[in-house]
DNA sequence: TTTCAATTTTAGACATAACTAAAATAATAA
DNA sequence: TTATTATTTTAGTTATGTCTAAAATTGAAA
């Protein structure tokens, strides 16, 4: 089993490489892990002994395929956490971060695998990103924002960007939730806001709303 | 907030103050720590440090009123997360405690709190020791073992000592669980065994079956 | 009351995971 | 191509929590 500081470094290495695909610098590690760049060095360097990342000097990090289930693994954790704090136990948005980070380094399949099973097998966290499956797999990303979609165009809102409370309340209060069906009816290229359709209701959503909500196609 | 190995050490201190009123040894704590005594000294001292602890060198240690509520705390939050893997994700119950171990070191209040209110405030966790409240007032324990019963005594299943498969299945076969109201109604001296009432049954079960069964009166 | 055994503490060492400061390497500009 | 800057690594230190071996203290038996 890996310490909770290898599984964290795995999946910030995880969480870089997706972003820009080739290796990841020790800079770059650094910054996400809010630490300094020789503690990265000694870390990346330990994780290679284990097998889990190819790390050559000065040339960067690349997750193996080991690595990339790893990260995988805890990232799955990560997000059924989430999805069981805010639909069971009726967290805020805002608040399953912090918890999750900690619940998903918990050292049990099983539980995960039936918390999994509880919650139905959620297939995206409360931020609209997939959840992967016990081998790892991971579905690709098909979210965008909703002001990235044009007149007619429609999906399903699978998450939000900033989780303000005031802005949680304004989506209750337009009873907008997670799987709620969004259909863009009209869109002012002036200023970016837009004619939504929810449900049964037509109204008139600003640019900034638009750029907090995730939407699936 | 205390680390993973305070939070231990304050639980296992606790624990042997509960059986052996005064003060606990260094070798005690060793013993229950499954570590050596030296270990212990140095753990002691800081815990004394942070006012946890009252520890005078070869006088043993005894928890202070902030170290017994810290330590409170923690079984608060590992009975609930056990009732939680029994209940809500049908955990067997020799396998629940090797993961509330982890599960209690999460550091979140509001976590324990809503889990809970979640299940429904339970007052024993499966084992039948009483769960304390948020402010650590934990209920005098009030459980017997069955085999300690005479006959006309009765009470309710609150745990079981013995979590071997065959011995849980045998319950599930009879209808006994937690929460079950247990009659005697009679007693064989000569070898302990006894003939008990279940719901509208009466069958007969061996002093080992009632030496495993904890009741509350 | 002295002696011996058990308990407990101290001293010194080790692993993990972090840090600072300095050295080495790579990338960029002159 | 050389000089300068940015990045990365190394070397040495620190804190936590453990350990072993040796010294100190306590308690029990002779």
């Amino acid at each position: 089993m890996y310490s909770k500081s290898e599984e964290n470094y795995l999946k910030a290495i995880y969480h870089l490489e997706s972003i820009a695909k080739h290796g990841v610098s020790t800079n770059g590690i650094a910054g996400e892990m809010e630490t300094k760049p020789s503690s990265v060095t000694d870390m990346v360097k330990k994780l290679a002994d284990k097998g889990l990342v190819n790390y050559v000097k000065y040339q960067g990090t690349t997750l193996t395929e080991k690595g990339k289930k790893t990260a995988l693994g805890i990232i799955r954790k990560h997000r059924i956490w989430e999805v069981f704090l805010l639909e069971t136990l009726d967290f805020q948005w805002d608040e399953v971060h912090e918890i999750a980070e900690q619940l998903e380094h918990i050292k049990s399949e099983e539980l995960i695998n039936r918390l999994d099973t509880f919650l139905g097998n959620p297939q995206y966290d409360p931020h609209g990103d997939p959840i992967p499956d016990k081998n790892g797999n991971i579905k690709r990303l098909e979210k965008k924002l909703l002001s990235e979609l044009n007149k007619k165009e429609q999906g399903i809102l699978v998450g939000v960007k900033e989780t303000n409370t005031d802005f949680l309340k304004y989506l209750d209060k337009r009873r907008i939730a997670i799987g709620t069906p969004i259909k863009v009816i009209g869109k002012e290229f002036f200023d970016g806001s837009m004619i939504i359709q929810v449900q049964k209701e037509q109204f008139f959503i600003s640019k900034k709303i638009a750029e907090n909500l995730f939407i699936h196609i």
